[in-house]
Formats: structure tokens, C-alpha cells, sequence
DNA sequence: CTAAATGCAAACCATTTGCAACGGA
DNA sequence: TCCGTTGCAAATGGTTTGCATTTAG
């Protein structure tokens, strides 16, 4: 079992949840996503292993996923939510071409400090 | 007849459109506006003052105003787009609350310096 | 006159919710 | 057994589109 798996289990038995074959299919699937994946991105994997899986159970387990901190959603701006992995990830930014919707991820140490340094000015606790 | 409504005048005629009660209205609404305004709180907003006016006609506007260069459109991540001038105004950056979603505007040089150095660096070019 | 604009209603699209059937602990 | 879970269908909410009517140029 992976430590991503095994922080699930935990987070499911915390909260009095129940462990569910299409709960583990979903974590499973998008911890082999790389990137950034949308709700209906993940739904279309995860319905090529197993096509009796509903639409809204990928949504809901989405979202389990993130309160368990191994997803982190963030949005670009295009209408849809997107996944990124969030286990012992650093934070970073992103760049989205406008024009064709690429998303590069980049790093600046710079770029962290300006971000602690505003927050604090501007009374904000950063969550990310 | 202010700067803005000047611009909006050239960019409906350099464009074959046709001027209109509504269209002046809702840009007067607009400019009346401080801060940023979603598609609903302008139509509100205008439809206070002529309640003939229906949203499809304010949304239609927004975005020939953003066309025109004088509203920018920024997406917080709530789902719905939210309009601020953008006639001679100078970039900025926001920080927004997760938890009641107040906006702030800020300016950071350095902020602008990462964000030009990251664009050249990753090939980007930047449009605001 | 004639193409653009309007306003209504219906369509869209990602996401959420209601609910009856199902299934872990 | 009991309460959480599932999957379907319907609802939601912001925004867009189709279309018949109106209107600016």
C-alpha cells in the first residue's frame, strides 16, 4: 500500500467513511494522472477501467480527495475545477497560455517571498 | 463625452456596430462602478435604472466592453466572471479570501519583475 | 432598407442534489 | 442491521444561443 493510499484509509476511517471498490479505483487512477486533470478528465479515465462507475461519484470522491489533502484543486479560469496531486508537493505557480490553455507549472523563490510578504501586509494566511 | 465613452464610440463604428441606448447606458453603469462587477451585479445595477433591459443585452455589452479595451475580465475561481476598468489603468495582482471572498487589489514591482522575467523565461507572452 | 441589436425563452455545461437501491462495518 | 454510498435523473447557476421583432445608420 502507498503512503498516498494508506493517508485515504486514514482519512476515510476518521470520518466514519466507508472504503468502497470505486473509492479505491478513483484514487488509484488519479494518483497515475500527471498534471492537472478536470472533474470530467478524471470520470473518462476512470470509465475506461470500469464503465459502470457514475459521473457523480468521480465528482464526490474528488473532493474527499482534496479534504484528505492528496488533491489540491485549483482553477485557471476556464469554468472547470482541475486536480493536481498535493501529497508532500511544494508549492508552486502557474502559467496558462491563453491562447491555446497550456499550463506550465514553475518555482521562484522570489515569487514565495513576495507572496508571504504581501500576505502579511494585507492581513491574509496563506492556504496554500 | 469622456475619454472611455470616446473609445467605446470609435470601437462600435471602427467595427460596423451600432450605437444604442442600452449599450450607453450599461457603459455609463459600468463606469459608474468601482471594484469588480459580475455579469449579474451590473445587470442589476443597470436594471435599476431601466428595467426594460434584459441580461442577455448587459452580458452582450461586457464583453464588447472588454473588446474595446476599457473592462478587463478576471476570474476568481467562484464560477462566474468579474469585470474591472481597464482604460489607462496600471496591472495589478489580487488576493482574494477563500472564506468570504474579498478582493483586494495590489501592486508589487517586484511582483511585476518575477512575472516578466518567469514569461520570458518560459516563452509567455503577457497580456494584461 | 437592411444588417445589427434586443429580449425572451430555451440551451449549455460543469457540477450538485434528491432519491431509491445497494453494500460496507 | 444501519448508515454511508452509489448511480441515475433532475436541478442548479452563470452564461450563451436561437429566433422573431425592433431599430440605428
Amino acid at each position: 500500500m502507498t503512503e498516498e493510499q494508506q493517508v485515504f484509509l486514514n482519512h476515510i476511517q476518521k470520518q466514519g467513511l466507508k472504503r468502497t471498490a470505486q473509492r479505491d479505483l478513483i484514487l488509484d487512477v488519479f494518483l497515475r494522472t500527471e498534471g492537472h486533470v478536470s472533474g470530467e478528465d478524471l470520470y473518462q479515465l476512470v470509465r475506461a477501467q470500469d464503465s459502470t462507475i457514475g459521473q457523480t461519484t468521480v465528482y464526490r470522491t474528488l473532493r474527499l480527495l482534496t479534504d484528505a489533502g492528496l488533491a489540491r484543486e485549483v482553477r485557471f479560469g476556464d469554468g472547470r475545477a482541475h486536480y493536481e496531486h498535493n501529497y508532500k508537493q511544494q508549492h508552486h505557480d502557474h502559467m496558462i497560455c491563453s491562447e491555446c490553455g497550456k499550463i506550465i507549472e514553475f518555482y521562484s523563490t522570489e515569487l514565495e517571498a513576495i507572496q508571504t510578504a504581501m500576505a502579511v501586509m494585507l492581513k491574509f494566511q496563506l492556504t496554500v
